[in-house]
DNA sequence: ACCCAATCTTGACACTGTCAGGATCGTAAT
DNA sequence: ATTACGATCCTGACAGTGTCAAGATTGGGT
């Protein structure tokens, strides 16, 4: 994400100050621009693509997956409503790059649950589990887009890799714990499915509202603590 | 669902046909008008509210909950695209009814399983969650829409009803396998979040086309093997 | 027989995604 | 340096959507 991006955010209240702002973000853009970007960056609106893909997360997080709207990313971008199509084929092409940006931060969140545990293979694991859930509670929007939206096109290369990191990671978790590499073995992969089912559920669950009979009274304690117990029991099974 | 609706289901292409067969759908209606309904049956269409179920259910079903359209239920059951307003406050009021009836075909699927398990708790508490996915896997659609959507209003007291209603079956299921009533007990109701996240996960993951990375050469085996191994790991810590 | 309220239709509005055509700008070739 | 060109962006349009308002239709209670 280029830097002074997150300074575009401006808020259009009518279609006349479009005009106004996009000068602005030229502006922004152009003094951004000393830092040798990676991407196709320069033309009229500077980076337009990375500018569409937060404008986008925002959306998605304010609106929620049902509510997202194109257009609605194009004027937070100060674009008219058109212009998205010269980056992204469809709509649903912009949220498929959405989700990718979003496995990668996925990823990057059990990495950072997990660096932060005690060196043991099953602590590490339950680690990664948390910053799963981590990652669907706070990004509720981006959670469903990725796993219970239909609209990311999962034939798309990029999309297809980073989501195949997630997993990834899971099974070097799980191989870990259990001593030997998992890819391959049934016996490994029944393993890894019921970590990834047992955590999947836990997030899903807790993410749309469905945990709080858990919290009665007398129940309930620290939520890291109730998920750490449920996580735990998977780990029995495997050596 | 009154008898005899079932036949209602009339594809249209223009408009044009819409009053002719709307006389097929009257004479449906009064066909089944004979045995007494429970719903305001009666005025124009029979039982509109009844049809635009059906209607929704199919056009769910078909266009996935992205995809779901009021006016495209409105085609279906043969009436103008405004007449759903006066059974359903919105396209969210007529999701919500349609989420309710959702939830009680899954009551009855979780049933079926267990009623067909041999009579043991812990066999029985396997079965509820192979009905479980069973429902997720045969109805996609109408499952995201239960727990994944965000459109239906689950303050609706007839939603909340059924939905607890499922709960309840499996408070009851993790009761049984404890030998004493689990609600209020927090170790116990450790155990239910635990069932109930081992087997959402397991739906919602398989629903999605996610666990077909069991699906290798000499890994995979019967389906519901599998779902019923990943079940059985949440069994060990029930007493 | 009449009236009324529930039911349904028609028409309209704002909004959406997408396409076609024209304007604008940076860059490469001349 | 100028010109041509292709990438980028805008304007305008179209079909489709949800929702509201107002008028037609129908059946049951009086």
């Amino acid at each position: 994400m280029p830097a002074g991006l997150d300074d575009v955010k401006i808020e259009f209240d009518t279609v006349k100050m479009t005009v106004h702002t996009k000068i602005g973000v030229d502006q922004m853009e152009r003094a951004a621009m000393k830092g040798g970007e990676t991407s196709k960056a320069g033309y009229h609106h500077g980076d337009l693509r990375e500018a569409l893909l937060v404008a986008a997360e925002e959306e998605l997080a304010e609106k929620g997956v049902e509510g997202f709207t194109l257009r609605g990313c194009a004027k937070r971008a100060g674009v008219s409503h058109a212009a998205p199509a010269h980056h992204f084929k469809d709509a649903d092409g912009l949220l498929t790059a959405l989700a990718a940006v979003g496995f990668t931060r996925f990823t990057t969140a059990m990495t950072a649950r997990q660096s932060a545990a005690p060196v043991n293979s099953r602590e590490r694991l339950v680690a990664l589990g948390l910053g799963y859930i981590d990652f669907a509670i706070s990004e509720p929007a981006l959670f469903r887009l990725m796993f219970a939206s239909g609209r990311p096109d999962f034939n798309d290369p990029e999309l297809q890799q980073v989501a195949m990191n997630s997993l990834g990671q899971l099974i070097q978790g799980v191989s870990a714990v259990r001593g030997s590499a998992a890819q391959g073995d049934k016996a490994a992969m029944l393993d890894v499915a019921a970590a990834w089912s047992m955590v999947h559920g836990i997030a899903d669950l807790a993410l749309s509202g469905r945990m709080k009979f858990m919290d009665e009274p007398g129940l309930a304690g620290d939520p890291d603590a109730t998920y750490r117990n449920l996580i735990e029991r998977i780990l029995p099974r495997m050596e």
